[in-house]
DNA sequence: GTTAATGCAAAAACTTTGCAAACCT
DNA sequence: AGGTTTGCAAAGTTTTTGCATTAAC
């Protein structure tokens, strides 16, 4: 589906610099708004920084863009275009590993079934220490 | 363990503000700081809530407290004596529901096994939506 | 008496808002 | 043309830092 489509069927109008912030989440994979940011100024003329959390916003709301607290502080944005995973952050290194939903089935059934809750599993995010970090 | 005798093997001193904010945590099972400073100044002299961030910090480097970020921005400390669980937040309603950790217990295995990482599961959030919020 | 910890105030980081000018359709 | 979107600037939140004073040991 295309953006503007997306963004009509809404009444919303399509402009560069909301091209431009989707580009920037699709193509970095995981972004805080200050990294979007970043990456349209490098290759294009810099967008307003409330502007960009005015469209990530509004990328949210249309289904575009999901977002997770991963880190410290800023929210981390990334495509929902993007098949859905689920993020494994290792707290030594901080590294993002990123697994298939279906590791996590047997849990979201369980959940489903014994809690009556729907996870989303593109929101899950596991902490823990990763296996390079683990042998120290 | 005391809170007195685990500051002391570190060099830490006991100060009335450090065991209000743990008593804090540990009464509110999951507390801003915003809101631990809060529950603080309801049954005591208010402590400044810049000590409440470097109290919180220092709590979770001896590993009394650990924080997960829950909601949108503020992370959310909760006592490490408490028995571990898992958080489901509904993203409709709010409500923070939790399990035990045996919930997740095939998914932890699973991560170990095939990725080598060692969740925490006490840091573990789960976001969807819950059985009363999935009814309508 | 030493050294660590607190409170205060100022700064830093992050996010939101109002409004005039510019742009999309 | 008409309504939406942007950039700018200012304000609001949340968190951190420096330093003199106070308190724990």
């Amino acid at each position: 589906m295309e953006l503007q489509e997306t963004l009509r069927a809404k009444g919303y109008r399509l402009t560069p610099q909301r091209q431009l912030v989707l580009d920037a989440v699709t193509d970095l994979g995981h972004a805080t708004p200050d990294e979007a940011c970043a990456w349209v100024k490098e290759r294009s003329s810099a967008v307003n920084i409330s502007t960009i959390y005015r469209t990530l916003e509004l990328l949210e709301e249309l289904g575009l863009v999901k977002h997770a607290h991963l880190s410290h502080g800023a929210p981390t944005y990334h495509a929902a275009a993007a098949p859905e995973h689920v993020h494994l952050i290792c707290r030594v290194c901080g590294a993002i590993t990123e697994v298939p939903p279906s590791t996590v089935a047997p849990l979201v059934d369980e959940l489903d079934r014994n809690h009556g809750f729907v996870a989303d599993v593109g929101h899950l995010t596991v902490f823990g220490v990763c296996a390079k970090c683990h042998q120290s």
